[in-house]
Order: C-alpha cells, then sequence, then structure tokens
DNA sequence: ATTAATGCAAACGGTTTGCACTACT
DNA sequence: AGTAGTGCAAACCGTTTGCATTAAT
C-alpha cells in the first residue's frame, strides 16, 4: 500500500522498540520487519526467509528467525504452529485467531471471533483449560472439498 | 474408561491384513505391532522409535516409519501434528479425539467427548467445516499452570 | 569503545530416501 | 525363486548454534 519508509503502527514503532531495549536497529532488521508489515495473517519461517530474500537476496536464514526471536519478545509477532508441523508466526497478535486447515485443498481460514470464543470458553468450562487462540489449528474438510467427498 | 468389549482386536489381526494385500509379517513389524498394541492415545515417530528400541535395541528408524506407513495404510494408525509440530500417531480404533497441550507444564490431554462434540458441532454451523478432530491439538495453559500464573 | 548483530558454516532432530542385501512367502 | 522388507548411511528440511567479524550505538 505505502512504500514509504515508514511502516503502519505497530510496526512504526519498532525501531523505537528495539533501542528502549538496548537493541539495535539494522538493515536486516528493517528487511524482515518491512516484509512482516506486508503480511497479514500468518507467516513460516522458511516463507519469511524466501519473502526477505526476495526484497534482500543477501538474506541468511539464521537472521530471520534471530529477528523473529526479538520481535516476538517485544510482541509484534507470536509463534504456533501449523497442521504441517511448521513453525507458524501470527503477524498483528492484537487480532488472534485460530485457523481451519483443509486436508482436501490445502486451504487455510481463520476461525471468526464468535466460533472462537465458543471454543475458548467451552474448554474453560470443560477442562479450566486457558485456550490461547493463536495456537489453534484445526484440520478438516472445507465445504467444497467436503461436497465433492475426496477422501 | 474401557469399552473392551466393543472393539474387536485389530492387533491380533494385522499379520493377516498385511497377507491379504501381499505384504508381510516381520520380526520388526511384529515389535512395532506390539509396542503399538500396548500403547493408548498417541505416540509421536521418535517417541515410538525409542519404545521399540527398548524391545529390540537393533530397531532401525526407517523401519520404524516404513511400518507406520504400512499401518497407517490399513487403518491401524492415523497420524496427525502435535503441538510441538512432531508427527503424531493415533493409535485405533480408540475414538478419535483432540488433544490439549498445555505451554506451561508441556502436559497433554484429550478433549473429552462432549466438549469435542460441541467444537465439532460449531464449526460446522459457523463455517461448515468438517473437522477432523484427530487433528486437532489445543495449545493453552491447564487449571494448575493458570493458577500458577507463569508466563 | 562497547557490545549487539551479522554472516557463515556446521550441527541439529525428526523424518525420508537410495541401494545392496536379507528373508518372508 | 521372487519380491517385500531390512539395515545402513546419507540426504533432507526447517531451524538453531558457535564463533569470528562487522557495525549500530
Amino acid at each position: 500500500m505505502f512504500a514509504t519508509g515508514s511502516f503502519a503502527e505497530p510496526w512504526s514503532s519498532v525501531r523505537q522498540r528495539l533501542r528502549d531495549r538496548g537493541l539495535r536497529w539494522t538493515p536486516q532488521r528493517r528487511t524482515v520487519v518491512s516484509v512482516l508489515a506486508a503480511t497479514r495473517g500468518h507467516v513460516t519461517g522458511a516463507e519469511l526467509v524466501e519473502r526477505c530474500r526476495a526484497v534482500d537476496p543477501s538474506t541468511i536464514p539464521s537472521t530471520v528467525y534471530r529477528t523473529l526471536d526479538v520481535l516476538e519478545e517485544i510482541g509484534l509477532v507470536r509463534h504456533g504452529h501449523g497442521a504441517d508441523g511448521r513453525e507458524e508466526f501470527h503477524v498483528r497478535p492484537e487480532e488472534e485467531h485460530g485457523h481451519l486447515h483443509c486436508a482436501g485443498c490445502g486451504g487455510r481460514w481463520e476461525i471468526g471471533a464468535e466460533p472462537a470464543a465458543a471454543i475458548v470458553e467451552l474448554l474453560r468450562v470443560s477442562d479450566g483449560f486457558a485456550v490461547d487462540l493463536s495456537h489453534v489449528t484445526v484440520v478438516g474438510r472445507c465445504p467444497a472439498c467436503t461436497r465433492a467427498g475426496t477422501s
């Protein structure tokens, strides 16, 4: 949307947030943050590395992962695990949500706020369990694939 | 808790089931099957390898994984993914269930039949989604860890 | 001048694969 | 005998780590 050099909230404050912790603002971190700012929902670590490489071919995986660590520390991303088991980073955790993953077509959807809240409440009541929505991935079949009946 | 009578004894017929498909009954497969027969609920691939090694120290990982493949083909196990991303094998014919995974203490519980059914129904209604319970892992905090307040 | 962060390479853990050999049928 | 299955080692993939070097502060 805007490639002006400043990021939309909460990305614009990242530099300051890092500095407040005595951490540094580097070109590599800028790359990772810019990719994250353009990302809605979720990315796997490997995906993020690829996208960063598209921006800056000299991107090194370990730097990306280390950057993700510090971004998670300051609360800008949150990691969970997808249905395929890979690390999955959720961007803008203020909109925490679980995922639906279709085993038929591989599609992914977010679980809406109401069913999500219902699930949280359900497990709180039945098991006293405090669900972390960002870690919920439900596998099954989407309406289209259910109709298609592929097994 | 144990519905002993209502389920067939699937493990005793494995040999025949394999033969019917032109597959073979080997000491290695016997080991894997015996370990699975003694397993309730779920195991990761790595766990299974370890347990098999306890029975027969000469157990080789690739053999275990290959055996799991054929056992899945004949419907004796089903694989999913745990919260930590590792492959997880669900032993049948237990009823399918999701899991609760506590981020605090690492504990694991099965999601009970009623809340599970409620979740399935919920997502069916809200998204038309056909949930595969065996692939559901919900991460959060168990009652004890919630009380402890560890973050 | 500090010392956090990087680049690189190597290590990791769980899983998969290629291939010659073994052994079930 | 024929071929499924094994053992082994090496490859794999995403991720992590050790360490000397670079660069933000």
